[in-house]
RNA sequence: CGGGGCGUAGCGCAGCCUGGUAGCGCAUCGGUUUUGGGAACCGAGGGUCGGAGGUUCAAAUCCUCUCGCCCCGACCA
């Protein structure tokens, strides 16, 4: 491709819609283009790219024995109700009325219609295991789109779903899925963690998401120094005190009230008894359904609503009390909330306060607080559960290692669905016996753009994007630093024309524009391996290369030019598949 | 949805407080000179100042409403 028949409007400046790196460079590479908040136009760099990023699930999946199909956009209300997410899935689902006024809304994910397809092809067992996925535009009307193609309305994923007779082959199915996606994201060049998650409202038992360490994501995940352990932080297990740590004999002192004035934060409490946070506990009151209860976590410790709401039955929202509901439970005011005396509401509490003793807690009364308050003594807790956020003084729940804590984006997400959408919606099978059975279903997700941007945040510098090789918009970037000199302009195309007789995708820039703006945008655009033609190399017959990401320059007579780069690329690819060899 | 901010040339911004000829840099077009890291000079084009209403002799500027966008929070495969 030549540089000046192609749309690659570069920006000089920092566009001011962009808060993050990827974004940033996506803009002024001229990757994207916005059309609306969230919504973008893939120019012809970007959209390369893309393709590149498709072509490498597509292949991922094939091997793996998933199809691909092709599902509508639009999708008919009737569906939606039978699964009861047309009324569960809230205001992120873009809905439209056709002129017979019918409803139907544009797919975020498409269990529904998956679902439907195959219980209407597939009715025996010998039709199963199957595996079905996609690549195409995905609608959900973001409360707030940002970052880009991180966080947008209207984005490219790849769904896929599998069905099987039993849970054994459900396992298999997630198993092979996982060991797809590591192949993929690998292949993409990312450095990445597959972290157990949290499944949220699209239900399951268990998942993993794939997360791409980066400053900017918007995730946090904690992952375990010495095993294999690694988890969302929204679902990374706590466990509470090991037998050896539980407090000993009878050293419960007596309880007393103190004068606490004005003071309602852990900070300022301790601050002015003159305690640590991990000697207090908070009382959150928490509303369910419109009934209050109460959740005691340490001072040190912040309540995890995920948890929470899971443990509640995970259907229903669980919010904080405002005030009016927390002097309704409590009699007191908000900040000086406490478990003693509290009546009428259901008192849940985390492991960890299993392991403390005499500690403070809020008197229900404004300006007081109780000390040496205990356990059982006191009060008594309905339940105990995990039902807080990991810290960095938590140790591994699985090996009791060190852990690591790291922002992640994620860029793909597996699900064992179960038989939550095949019961909904009659997703049956005959057996051997001739007996009625619900497949078993998973899902899988890989979002292509967040891919794309993930794939910048981690790999660029201050000049600009360096595109792992594999999904790089063209592999090759022939420089000719002046274009108004015949030997130079005719040595670029002469080597243009070679290397895309040798299949590599080269763009070629034969732009008259000066040096340093070519220089630039080279270095913006990130093509991974450059060839500057120059006349003072020309001169002695040498071409040089350099890829993007070293400072190395590699000078290669004329001739050979097409030959060498070859090899480099050849080179690489082979690095490339022998770790991946290595990692799997 | 709550809080904050921004809409002025293709992009980045100034002007607004204190009303009176709409500006700067980059980009674009023509020309001359340049050419190994975002060149220099000369010339040119490009704006209903997001939109509507109001106040005023006069509104980019003040007031009201509205739309769009950005950030923080809540939310979230």
């Amino acid at each position: 491709m030549r540089y000046s028949r192609m749309l690659i409007p570069t920006l000089r400046e920092d566009p001011g819609e962009a808060e993050i790196v990827s974004h940033c460079l996506m803009l002024r590479s001229g990757l994207i283009r916005k059309l609306a908040a969230g919504v973008y136009n893939f120019l012809p760099l970007g959209w390369r790219v893309m393709k590149k990023i498709e072509q490498i699930v597509r292949e991922e999946m094939e091997l793996a024995g998933a199809q691909e199909v092709f599902l509508p956009v639009l999708c008919p209300s009737e569906l939606w109700h039978e699964s009861a997410r047309w009324d569960a899935y809230g205001k992120e689902l873009m809905r439209i009325t056709d002129r017979h006024g019918r409803d139907f809304c544009l797919g975020p994910t498409h269990e529904e219609v998956i679902t439907d397809l195959v219980r209407r092809e597939v009715r025996s067992y010998r039709q199963l295991p199957i595996n079905l996925y996609q690549i195409q535009t995905k609608f959900r009307d973001e409360i707030r789109p940002r970052f880009g193609l991180m966080r947008g309305r209207e984005f490219m994923m790849k769904d896929g779903y599998s069905f099987d007779r039993h849970e054994a082959g459900a396992q298999r199915a997630y198993s092979m899925m996982y060991k797809a996606y590591n192949r993929i994201f690998a292949r993409c060049g990312l450095d990445f963690r597959a972290v157990e998650a949290d499944s949220g409202p699209i239900g399951g038992s268990f998942s993993h998401e794939f997360m791409v360490l980066a400053e900017s994501g918007e995730d946090s995940i904690a992952s375990c120094t010495e095993c294999d352990y690694a988890s969302n932080l929204e679902k990374a297990e706590c466990v509470g005190p090991r037998m050896n740590e539980l407090p000993e004999g009878p050293c419960m002192k007596d309880m007393a009230e103190v004068e606490t004035p004005g003071r309602k934060s852990v900070e300022d409490v301790c601050e002015f008894l003159g305690c640590r946070p991990e000697q207090l506990v908070k009382t959150m009151i928490f509303i369910q359904e419109g009934k209050p209860l109460a959740v005691l976590v340490r001072g040190d410790h912040e309540v995890n609503e995920i948890k929470l709401k899971n443990l509640l039955g995970g259907v229903s929202e669980v919010i904080l009390a405002d005030e009016s509901t927390i002097e309704y439970a409590t009699g007191g005011p908000s900040g000086f909330s406490g478990p003693v005396g509290l009546k009428g509401l259901p008192i849940l509490a985390d492991l960890s306060l299993k392991g403390m003793v005499n500690f403070v807690v809020g008197a229900n009364e404004a300006d007081k607080h109780l000390l040496n308050v205990n356990l059982d003594r006191d009060f008594k807790v309905d339940r105990y559960a995990d039902l807080r956020y990991i810290t960095d003084k938590d140790k591994c729940p699985r090996c009791s290692g060190i852990l690591n804590f790291h922002r992640g984006i994620e860029v793909g997400h597996v699900f064992k669905l179960g038989t939550k959408y095949s019961k909904s919606m009659k997703a049956v099978f005959l057996d051997e016996d001739g007996r009625e059975q619900y497949m078993i279903m998973g899902c899988y997700g890989i979002g292509i753009g967040r891919t794309m941007a993930a794939a910048i945040e981690q790999n660029h510098d201050e000049d600009g994007i360096i595109w792992p090789l594999p999904i790089a918009p063209f592999q090759v970037h022939i420089l000719p630093v002046n274009m108004d000199n015949e030997d130079v302009s005719g040595a670029g195309e002469e080597i243009y024309q070679d290397l895309q007789k040798e299949g590599i995708e080269v763009l070629l820039d034969d732009r008259d524009e000066s040096p340093g703006i070519k220089f630039k945008d080279a270095d913006l655009i990130g093509i991974p391996l450059r060839v500057t033609v120059g006349i003072k190399s020309l001169r002695e017959g040498m071409v040089e290369m350099k890829w993007r990401d070293s400072k190395d320059v590699v000078r290669e007579g004329l001739p050979h030019i097409a030959a060498k780069v070859r090899n480099m690329i050849e080179d690489k690819k082979r690095t490339a598949d022998s770790k991946l060899e290595s990692i799997l």
